[in-house]
RNA sequence: GGAGGGGUGCCCGAGUGGUUAAAGGGGACGGGCUGUAAACCCGUUGGCUAUGCCUACGUUGGUUCGAAUCCAACCCCCUCCA
């Protein structure tokens, strides 16, 4: 099916990660004949990376896998100027504080993709504020800063969307792309890292970087692309009704990202199992040729591995088993999230409306009071429509807890304690 | 600094004195159909102790019985000029 000498890329061509490579051909070959390091930018704008960085997670991962050194370049100094990307707003920026806050809780989800450490193909964990922060600008910019021209850097996506748009680009986010450059000239020099890898938005400030060290130092570096993942009916990838899919536990709860997976659309289902669990092509095919209501068996494999890479086989178990009680056996499942509640609340009687709103299930009592009127609220399963209702210790079923429902498919119970 | 244009709900966008919590679209959510899918159809989409009250059309003040709509100042953005 490929081309690819090198295991590296064979895996990933195979698997549909690539989506542009600055030099297929050079690549293949180094890769082929040495370890090489590789490096893929987060910054730290989110308390937790979600689901739309676990395509590239995935692809350090391979590149460990296949013997490589994957390095994980931490954007604590490139934060601080914004990526202005193609969208229509400035980011907001960071305090020194809240970046530090967002890059503890980020680091958590590496250690579960990628083996760190001192050996060879150990991941290493670098952060870009250690080059960036003590720059000196006027040497930057008579050092670096003359080998980008205006000219090419307004024909860049993202600095040439934001202008046709008519939209501000200031010249904070305009060096954005600059200092990415420089990341990789910096990485080179530090860890003679070859590649950088990304999402497809990527390109252009990736380019950049080969760019600089080509006239800076002579060096050949290399540049690897995704596809930016949509589903098949055309959405963005990683949200669900209450947010962002994260990868941290504490932001998202394992079952919660198991359904994200199982609720996968029929025709993504192959690609997804390639892309983000580690089972072989062959049983895949297998898997994604299913049709009709035999495809939600791959569904579930697909959440039970995808699960399991991110929260641990164990989680990945208890969130299927979890979900075949609530959605198959129609039974009351511990495992769903549980909100606790005092006897004495009960005793008085809890009004549906602040009970849905301590569930989490809607923000307020306005929202509730509309589920009901809509008739998508259930307790114990059974539809409820009175808006002023009430309920008691005799609502509470023989397991212990009532079960409160909004949609067939968010649950909570509350537990009286 | 000058001239002109503009800032509306999650997003886009209509609205130029009252019947506007604000058309329409998108998104999201709920219902139906299904398979916890997609597509499609229907509905909902400011808050509350709710036949009423509060908050809301960049900010602050003003005119008016009444303002998103008129006036003033200010802030921010865009275009052209300097």
């Amino acid at each position: 099916m490929s081309t690819f000498k090198s295991d590296f890329l064979r895996v990933l061509q195979d698997r549909g990660y690539i989506h542009q490579c600055t030099d297929e051909s050079g690549l293949d070959a180094l890769a082929g004949k040495k370890l090489i390091p590789a490096y893929i930018g987060f910054d730290c704008t989110a308390p937790s990376l979600h689901v739309g960085s676990l395509l590239g997670i995935m692809m350090l991962r391979k590149l460990q896998q296949a013997g490589h050194k994957p390095i994980v370049l931490m954007g604590g100094g490139t934060t601080k100027v914004g990526d202005p990307s193609g969208k229509d707003d400035s980011r907001q920026l960071l305090d020194d504080t809240a970046i530090a806050e967002n890059m503890e809780g980020m680091k958590q989800v590496f250690g579960k993709f990628l083996s760190f450490g001192d050996g060879p193909s150990d991941a290493l964990m670098i952060n870009n504020a250690d080059w960036l922060d003590d720059l000196s600008y006027i040497a930057f910019l008579r050092d670096y800063g003359r080998h980008f021209t205006i000219n090419r850097m307004m024909a860049f996506d993202s600095v040439k969307l934001r202008l046709e748009r008519e939209q501000p680009l200031t010249f904070l986010e305009f060096n954005y792309m600059i200092l990415q450059a420089y990341d990789f000239l910096e990485l080179n020099r530090r860890f003679d890292c070859v590649l950088q890898m990304g999402g497809s938005d990527q390109w252009g400030n990736i380019i950049n970087g080969i760019e600089l060290a080509r006239r800076v130092d002579g060096r050949e570096l290399y540049g690897l692309t995704t596809a930016l993942l949509t589903t098949a009916s055309g959405a963005k990838m990683g949200k669900t009704a209450a947010g962002a899919v994260w990868l941290n536990e504490d932001m998202l709860s394992a079952y919660d990202y198991w359904q994200y997976w199982r609720n996968t659309e029929d025709a993504d289902v192959g690609r997804f199992l390639r892309l983000f669990t580690e089972l072989p092509l062959a049983e895949i095919e297998g898997l994604a040729a299913l049709e009709g209501v035999e495809i939600n068996d791959a569904k579930k494999i697909l959440a039970s591995e995808a699960t399991a890479m991110a929260h641990g086989r164990k989680a990945a178990d208890e969130a299927a088993k979890t979900a075949q009680q609530t959605f198959e056996d129609g039974t009351i499942a511990e495992g769903l999230p549980t909100v606790e509640m005092t006897r004495a609340e009960l005793e008085e009687g809890l009004g549906l409306l602040s009970a849905l709103v301590r569930a989490g299930l809607v923000q307020t009592n306005g929202e509730a009071r509309r589920h009901i009127r809509g008739g998508g609220v259930r307790v114990n399963d059974i539809q409820f429509d009175d808006e002023r209702g009430l309920l008691t210790a005799k609502d509470v079923s023989s397991e212990g807890v009532i079960k409160l429902s909004i949609g067939k498919k968010r649950h909570v119970l509350l537990k009286p304690v």
